[in-house]
RNA sequence: GCCCCCUUCGUCUAGUGGUUAGGACGCAAGAUUUUCAUUCUUGAAACAGGAGUUCGAUUCUCCUAGGGGGUGCCA
């Protein structure tokens, strides 16, 4: 039997979980439930500057909201300093690395000569003693191969080689012995046991360079992945004015999970010409090789339909805990035009079944709901006030008034035969009764069907707002 | 500057040395509908450009262009 497989997704906590770093975390998770091996989860704290407690947990209710659970608790790579540091001393004692010193200026002085030269710049002093003065101040330099060339083999990529005079002496320890992240992946990697680093393309060329230290350690490398940043919708990398929100934004914006990550798998990664693929046939299908090396940009347009469709497949049931998450989550102010406090889930659970059709997200179903309820007299729009103004509304009004009161079961089939006998007793069009109706019980000209309608409001309420509308 | 990667409809993508280059989103038109939305039908829409290999290239090779990434005592 061969390994279990065991990936990993390493977020350096400086901001929220945005989308390019959700779909890296949905991609280890899906090949590790595809392979039935582990996912871990690392925090890449070592920049202790920029490293903050909120990033962290943004991040892991992002992982939560996602669905995307990681096995263990998460490693927390400051933790893992200590070791990090023997493991350099290690490469010093065995020659592959060096302690060096220099100012600031003499680096830059390096870099600008290389770069007037046409050449990769290179760290020029790994062979000179460093002077008594400078002895704490100085860092350790990984000494790098300089001749013949290091080939990644890429499972994404394919085999991507790079002449190793291409690629500097990077520091290991900082000259405040401090680990580097060059560094400590290679060891948590490592040390971790993972099998396949699936990570963004970003990190292709220090991918070599993580190569050179685990051959000067004479460590197994674990396979790569180098998946494919995302973009923005103009083909620019992605920014806040495109989408790179937090998770928890999409969360507030009414997106369910299993949507975002039907559509976050579809980007860069495809299985044939299937689109709409639930969780369970994620896990099933998903491989390396359905991923696509070339960059894709993000479409809102997509997610929407894709989100519409899980909305109106999901159950009830379902749709009323994300409701119900999305309502009590403290965290952020979904956008509404109403007071969420306002809301009756015992109630917009009775129209679940005719709301959940017509909406692309949780925010619209709300926002379509909101007629249930607005308090009277009810806000009209310019349109519905109009439509309340037309010539023999008041009658239609009245009469339909007289009805309702008098109708024995209160059911969606009888209000809408009550409704068509009316307009055929009075030789009327139904386009004449139900616009002036929807006015007065919604106060807008767009609202769910009429029978969804009257039949959701009971009929208490329809009398009143009818009643509230007639002219006395 | 130097190094690396990428390029099929507007977008996400399927696909093959010979296909009417397929699907999805979006868009347009039509049907259904009391409104909006849904749903259904139909339509427009792509192999970046140039050489080469080949009987034949969207597919293989090279070049160019465009885009992206790296080049940190950031990760």
């Amino acid at each position: 039997m061969s390994q279990p497989i065991i990936t990993r997704f390493a977020p350096s906590p400086t901001g929220y979980l945005h989308i390019g770093g959700a779909r890296t975390a949905l991609f280890n998770w899906a090949f590790a439930q595809s392979q039935g091996g582990k996912f871990l989860l690392r925090i890449e704290d070592t920049d202790k500057a920029r490293s903050t407690t909120e990033a962290i947990d943004a991040i892991l209710k992002g992982m939560d909201w996602l669905g995307l659970e990681a096995d263990g608790e998460p490693v927390y790579q400051s933790k893992q300093q200590d070791r990090h540091i023997v493991v350099a001393n290690q490469l010093l004692e065995s020659g592959h690395a060096y302690l060096s010193y220099a100012s600031d200026e003499e680096i830059e002085d390096i870099r600008a000569k290389a770069r007037e030269a046409g050449v990769a710049a290179r760290y020029p002093g790994r062979d000179e003693p460093i002077a008594d003065e400078f002895k704490d101040q100085s860092v350790v330099r990984f000494k790098a191969p300089i001749e013949g060339e290091t080939t990644i083999n890429d499972l994404v990529q394919g085999d991507v080689t790079i002449r190793n005079d291409q690629l500097d002496d990077l520091v290991l320890l900082r000259s405040d012995g401090t680990p580097t992240y060059m560094l400590a992946v290679v060891v948590d990697d490592h040390d971790m046991g993972i099998t396949h680093v699936i990570r963004g393309d970003d990190h292709l060329t220090n991918c070599a360079k993580q190569i050179q230290i685990y051959e000067a350690l004479k460590w197994d490398l674990p396979h790569f992945a180098h998946i494919p940043l995302i973009h923005g919708s103009d083909g620019a990398k992605l920014s806040k004015r495109h989408g790179a929100l937090g998770a928890e934004a999409y969360k507030a914006m009414g997106y369910l999970p299993e949507a975002m990550r039907n559509y976050l798998a579809r980007l860069g990664w495809s299985h044939g010409d299937d689109e709409i693929i639930p969780t369970d046939k994620l896990i099933e299908w998903f491989d390396l090789d359905g991923i696509n090396k070339a960059p894709a940009r993000f479409d809102m347009a997509k997610l929407d339909h894709i989100n519409g469709h899980y909305i109106t497949e999901s159950s009830d049931d379902e749709v009323l805990e994300a409701l119900k998450s999305l309502i009590n989550d403290n965290e952020f102010t979904p956008e509404l035009s109403y007071s969420a406090d306002l809301i009756d889930l015992e109630r917009l659970k009775l129209c679940l079944p005719f709301l959940r059709e017509r909406a692309k997200t949780l925010i619209e179903l709300i926002e379509t709901a909101a007629y249930l309820f607005k308090s009277c007299p009810l806000d009209m729009d310019a349109k519905a006030q109009k439509a309340l103004e037309k010539e023999g509304v008041s009658e239609i009004l009245k009469g339909v008034h007289t009805q309702f009161t008098s109708l024995e079961d209160w059911n969606r089939d009888n209000i809408e035969t009550l409704l068509k006998d009316y307009a055929q007793n009075h030789d009327l069009k139904f386009g004449k009764i139900a616009p002036p109706l929807r006015s007065a019980l919604t106060g807008s000209m767009v609202s769910p069907g009429i029978y969804d309608v009257i039949h959701s409001l009971g009929r208490d309420e329809v009398l009143k707002r009818i009643n509230d509308v007639i002219p006395a």
